[in-house]
DNA sequence: GACCAGGCACATC
DNA sequence: GATGTGCATGGT
C-alpha cells in the first residue's frame, strides 16, 4: 500500500486512493476474476454484459458440464446449440453470436491461444478486441485486465454512478474519459486496477443501485 | 408485478 | 451527434 501511495502525484489521485482504501478495509480483497482460466474469464466477460453474475455462473456451469469450455470446441459448436447452453445468462441468441465472433477472432488469428493473443502490445490488442462485434470497451478491458493481466482500468455502470454521485467525474463523461481519469491519477499497477474495479462492483451491488442507500454506504462521508 | 443486472449495436431523428 | 430500443433470464 505505501509503495503505491508514494507514486501518486495529484490531489485527485490521493482522493481516489483514499476511496480505494475505505472500500478495501470494508469489503476486503475480492479475488477477481471469479473464473479458473483466462478462457473462462473471457467467456464470462461476454456473458455478463448487462446481466447478474449468478445467471452467468449457470451458463458457464453448462459449458463445463458438457466439456465445451475450450476455444476450438466452442468455435465448432453450432450457434443454436451454443445459445441453448448459455440460455440462463439471458440475451442468449445475441450472446451466442458475440461469443462466436470472439472465438473466430481467437481461433483464426491466434490459433485459439489466449497466451499468444496476449503477446500483442496492450493498446494494439485493445483496439483489435474493440473491432470484434459484440466486444465493447468494458468487455475488452475486462478481458485485458482479468484474463491477460494487462494494466487497464475497467469502467462499468457502477463506476460511473458512484463517482458521479461523489462529484469526481461528470455525468457526460464517456467510457474512455472515465477510464483515462483513473489511469492518469492512479499508479499503473495491475493488482490495484484489478482490486479497485472489483471493489467498485461490491459497493455498487450493496449500496449504489439506481435508488441509492447512501446513508448506509461506506463512502457516505466522502 | 415492478425493478434491476459487472453492455453493446443499430435505427431513427 | 444525441437519443431510443431490442436483446431475455432470474433474483429481490
Amino acid at each position: 500500500m505505501e509503495a503505491l501511495r508514494k507514486q501518486i502525484i495529484t490531489p485527485i489521485g490521493q482522493k481516489l486512493f483514499e476511496i480505494y482504501e475505505l472500500l478495501y478495509n470494508h469489503f476486503g480483497p475480492q479475488h477477481w476474476w471469479p473464473g479458473e482460466t483466462p478462457f473462462e474469464i473471457a467467456v464470462g466477460a461476454i456473458l455478463t454484459q448487462n446481466t447478474a453474475w449468478k445467471n452467468v455462473e449457470k451458463a458457464i456451469a453448462n459449458l463445463k458440464k458438457a466439456n465445451l469450455l475450450d476455444p476450438w470446441q466452442l468455435y465448432s459448436l453450432p450457434l443454436s446449440a451454443l445459445a441453448e447452453l448459455i440460455r440462463p445468462a439471458g440475451f442468449f441468441n445475441l450472446k451466442a453470436k458475440r461469443l462466436k465472433n470472439f472465438l473466430a477472432f481467437l481461433c483464426e488469428k491466434y490459433n485459439g491461444s489466449l497466451e499468444r493473443m496476449f503477446e500483442e502490445e496492450t493498446e494494439a490488442l485493445r483496439q483489435k478486441l474493440l473491432g470484434v462485434p459484440g466486444i465493447g470497451p468494458e468487455t475488452a478491458d475486462s478481458i485485458l485486465l482479468y484474463a491477460g493481466n494487462k494494466p487497464t482500468f475497467v469502467v462499468d455502470t457502477y463506476t460511473k454512478r458512484i463517482f458521479t454521485r461523489h462529484g469526481l467525474i461528470s455525468e457526460e463523461d464517456d467510457y474512455e474519459q472515465i477510464r483515462l481519469f483513473f489511469m492518469e491519477h492512479l499508479p499503473e499497477d495491475i493488482s490495484l486496477f484489478n482490486e479497485y474495479h472489483a471493489l467498485i462492483v461490491a459497493l455498487g451491488k450493496n449500496y449504489c443501485r439506481p435508488k441509492p442507500q447512501c446513508h448506509k454506504c461506506v463512502l457516505k462521508d466522502i
